[in-house]
RNA sequence: GGAGAGGUGGCUGAGUGGUUGAAAGCGGCUCCCUGCUAAGGAGUUACAGGAGGUAACUUUUGUCGAGGGUUCGAAUCCCUCCCUCUCCGCCA
């Protein structure tokens, strides 16, 4: 969320910003809105002030004299009952500003980072590097031909189950699955991150808090009858975590590993991935996350980008990493370093992780806080994928990919594993 | 799911309509005493937001689980919700 002084104190800029997102923001209404509100405020204020003093002088009157006036008193009274009256009609006013401020600002995006690429939309992303060598062999089979023959998956029964988009692991995939979360979460424990493991199902407020609602309630599974939802990502429980919190500085960063199921209606991908492990209504996920000193976080960018690669690096997948462009930016994040998978028979790089900086604009959604100079200022929050667990299987499978039909396992993950090929039983 | 009890400042815990943002104790901070430590003494100490000031600060509002209501005035009375605890039921 941005923040409303700014909105009232810069109108034109924060146009000017939200533009480079590539659509056209008014907020010309939601400026007038606010100083309006902003006015309200300070009358409500006066009256309150009046109204306070008026009832300590009525209770000094009835506390100290014995003999009452009691006309004087009634027309005491009647003053703080007008008085009343006129406070309570300017706060139904200030509530219903309230909402039509809330409603406007909270559908605004982050402020895109100067120093994200300009561009409109995935084709303007920039590549800032690339890892490894792309895995180059004739007729590279995709991985759900690999993994439906080694029998590690099988999506035709899961449909039976479920409905499409929906995978069952079997015997080795699902303990692949498992080798995967376990050696990820291992790895990020060792470079510092304290691991959580968080419920699945969120209230609305901790979607808000992290920017999925309002503008997004179709992409994620409702509960109908309770106020939750299947968690997207653990970026929203993480997020939630420290909700109205005033954190002392001293324990910053907090950072986060934490594996969680995701649930992602991919409203609007119908016909995109539906082959495999790439496009999930339920996938598997190892998050990190950083509640970080506001003036700390454009390093701690780069630092937890890094620590996502280094999975990548271990695995010996190839890999690159891309700036987003302002237009292709998330909805809460400023500035995103996307980590692409290579994907043999994809002959293309997949996106296996994506590394955000939000600035305040979460933790002022949430309210989460940190002391400067002994003033209560909003901290930062990053949050990067450390890494997509299907998607690296994926990785696995179509780059370890061998001759005989077989899948060789990256060392690093055979300790984790228990042996060095998936073959066939 | 049923029955009951409860939610007050950093903590413990008083407070059932009035000058109470809240007694007392613990803790914290400052000073005094002391060679040091312990003990003792004096004082001080909630939080959040707004406005003004470069700032020390001044001023104002809100806050006793949350949100409504009654009243000139609510921690205190009424309603709704959330959470915690105990017992019963159910369950991994």
């Amino acid at each position: 969320m941005l923040d409303q002084k700014f909105i009232r104190e810069n109108p034109t800029s924060v146009e000017e910003n939200l533009s480079l997102r590539g659509k056209v923001f008014k907020i010309s209404h939601i400026h007038e809105l606010t100083l309006k509100k902003k006015e309200i405020d300070i009358e409500i204020s006066i009256l309150q002030s009046e109204s306070k003093k008026l009832s300590k002088l009525i209770g000094q009157i009835i506390g100290n004299s014995q003999n009452i006036n009691s006309l004087e008193l009634d027309d005491l009274k009647k003053k703080g009952n007008e008085l009343r009256i006129k406070i309570s009609e300017l706060e139904e006013k200030q509530r219903l500003l309230d909402k039509k401020v809330d409603d406007e600002i909270y559908n605004l995006p982050n402020f895109p980072s100067k120093d994200a690429p300009i561009g409109k939309d995935e084709n303007d992303n920039v590549l800032v590097k690339t890892w490894g060598d792309p895995l180059k062999i004739e007729n590279p089979k995709s991985h759900w031909e690999i993994g439906e023959g080694l029998n590690l998956f099988d999506s035709i029964k899961s449909t039976t189950i479920s409905k499409s988009r929906f995978i069952t692991l079997i015997g080795d995939g699902a303990r692949l699955e498992r080798a995967l979360i376990n050696f990820m979460i291992d790895m990020h424990s060792k470079n510092g991150y304290l691991e959580l493991m968080p419920p699945a199902l969120v209230n609305s407020e901790s979607l808000r808090g992290s920017g999925q609602l309002p503008k997004f309630s179709n992409e994620s599974f409702k509960c109908s009858n309770d106020d939750l939802w299947l968690s997207p990502t653990a970026e929203v429980p993480i997020t939630g975590f420290h909700r109205n919190e005033i954190i002392d500085p001293e324990q910053l960063p907090i950072k986060y590993v934490a594996y969680s199921p995701c649930f992602r209606r991919e409203a609007g991908s119908y016909g995109r991935d539906t082959k495999g492990l790439i496009r999930l209504h339920q996938f598997n996920k190892v998050e990190l996350y950083w509640f970080c000193d506001p003036t700390k976080s454009l390093e701690a960018h780069k630092k937890i980008t890094s620590d996502a690669e280094s999975i990548l690096k271990k695995l010996n997948l190839p890999y690159r990493v891309v700036d987003i462009c302002t237009g292709d930016l998330g909805f809460s994040s400023s500035r995103t370093f996307d980590l692409e998978v290579w994907l043999p028979n994809s002959n293309c790089y997949r996106e296996i992780s994506s590394c955000s900086n939000c600035l305040d604009f979460q933790a002022r959604r949430s309210s989460i806080r940190t002391k400067i100079d002994k003033k209560n200022t909003y901290l930062h929050t990053l949050n990067g994928s450390g890494v997509a667990i299907g998607r690296t299987m994926a990785a696995i499978l179509e780059n370890g990919q061998q001759n005989d039909g077989s899948v060789k396992i990256p060392d690093a993950l055979v300790p984790y594993f228990g042996s060095n090929f998936l073959k066939t039983t």
